[in-house]
DNA sequence: AATGCTATGTGCGCTAGCGCGCAGACCCCG
DNA sequence: CGGGGTCTGCGCGCTAGCGCACATAGCATT
């Protein structure tokens, strides 16, 4: 069973009220996630769903290539497993960790219970899905008319949100996997953004020196996701 | 009120009980929606819902430059107002008819009562909203890896869907912008498809003389949103 | 028949990002 | 201390799509 303090931690369980959140505590359980795990791969049935407290994961479409499309990043803001809570357990959406840490799991059948149950619960989810959609659509936009090196941009200050800290890891190869682009793109791109002093990084490491100075170098997009986090879940 | 046969035209409400089915339709009103009327606003609250039955609803999110970059396509095998199910009112997506022809209307209030009366609507629905992400997720993908050409094969099979003909009216400036490129290119795009005896067109009607031949032009996207599409509805 | 609008077609120079191949830099481990 | 793996940087030719500007073609209205 999971400590209140771990649940606190996690902004969507977090915005229920306590009786509810301390009975859905109850059914959950705390796990450390390792950088690289896999938590789903696509059409694999699952019947878990993880709420990330310190970790957060990121979200990939295969594409022609057997490569890996970045369609979501999830932190302790959100949760995987929306398959399930929409009454369904397969999903075409790998899921990877990309930032060790922990997370709460609880399995599909008292997550249904207290679906049913929990008026607040479903609420909050529900309105978690329609974030993710919105996020969707922004990422469809971005990543079809955006320069690389605002996407960078973007990419590295939703890390950042999600790490809960202005350093983390993440090599260029990685990211240039879940930009969709070259290693070497995303090489110039960064160079760019150390030569002008907003982020600093070497071997993976990557420290945000400068972030209001990113969220000018990114695109509108960071923005627009932000504000409709905030529309849809305020609402 | 609607008449059955209606209800039949909308597949998602098509495979309800029938029970259900001829409660819900009994709060629904047969609409004709004309071809570039507008059914929703970004962030402009909605208060119901649209079944199509022959009419196709493109949903757009606006861009930096407020053009609007086409995010989904909806015929009579899904529903416009999602947000609605998702219990929200707001949304940042604009609907707009690009088919004319009928739809069931149904309001807010008797939604939300169906909602939790019909577990088999809730589910449909629910189905839906998770067809609906894979299908985000693959227009990100498609729009950012795949060529002009195999693009608009694909859109082009899209609306054939939805039309439930193989003639159909858009206008290459319209496609352009739907797709985001500019309209030279989808001229250029469309000529090859025509010179390839895949298509013919002129001045907006569009005619599919080739589908298998239009599928193979288009890009693997085409298939996969139809793979997802009865993988999740059919588990 | 003349006018005008909408839809489609063409040319030209430009750039972001691609594929490929290679080079240097850093780090861990034997 | 040396060697192999990982991470980062660079050059070169190529192409899809861009912006801009202009040219034709079909249809409608008067």
């Amino acid at each position: 069973m999971a400590t209140l303090h771990g649940a606190a931690d996690n902004r969507l369980l977090a915005a229920l009220p306590n009786s509810d959140r301390r009975r859905i505590l109850a059914d959950c359980e705390t796990v450390e996630l390792t950088l690289a795990q896999v938590l789903c791969a696509p059409w694999v049935p699952r019947n878990c769903i993880y709420f990330p407290t310190s970790s957060s994961i990121s979200l990939t479409m295969p594409t022609d290539d057997s490569a890996a499309f970045e369609v979501g990043l999830i932190g302790n803001e959100g949760m995987l497993g929306i398959a399930l809570v929409l009454d369904a357990e397969l999903s075409p959406e790998r899921a990877v960790v990309q930032g060790a840490g922990s997370a709460l799991r609880m399995d599909a059948a008292p997550l249904r219970r207290e679906l049913r149950r929990s008026k607040a619960l479903r609420g909050a989810v529900d309105r978690y899905v329609h974030i993710r959609m919105s996020q969707l659509a922004q990422a469809a936009i971005c990543a079809h008319f955006h320069l690389l090196e605002s996407r960078l941009a973007r990419r590295l200050l939703m890390s950042q949100d999600r790490a809960h800290a202005n350093t983390f890891n993440v090599t260029q190869e990685v990211l240039a996997l879940k930009l969709g682009v070259r290693r070497v793109g995303v090489t110039k791109a960064a160079s760019s953004l150390q030569r002008r002093r907003l982020i600093r990084y070497s071997r993976g490491d990557i420290t945000v020196l400068d972030r209001s100075g990113l969220m000018v170098a990114s695109c509108g997009c960071y923005q627009a996701d932000r504000e409709s986090y905030e529309r849809i879940r305020c609402q």
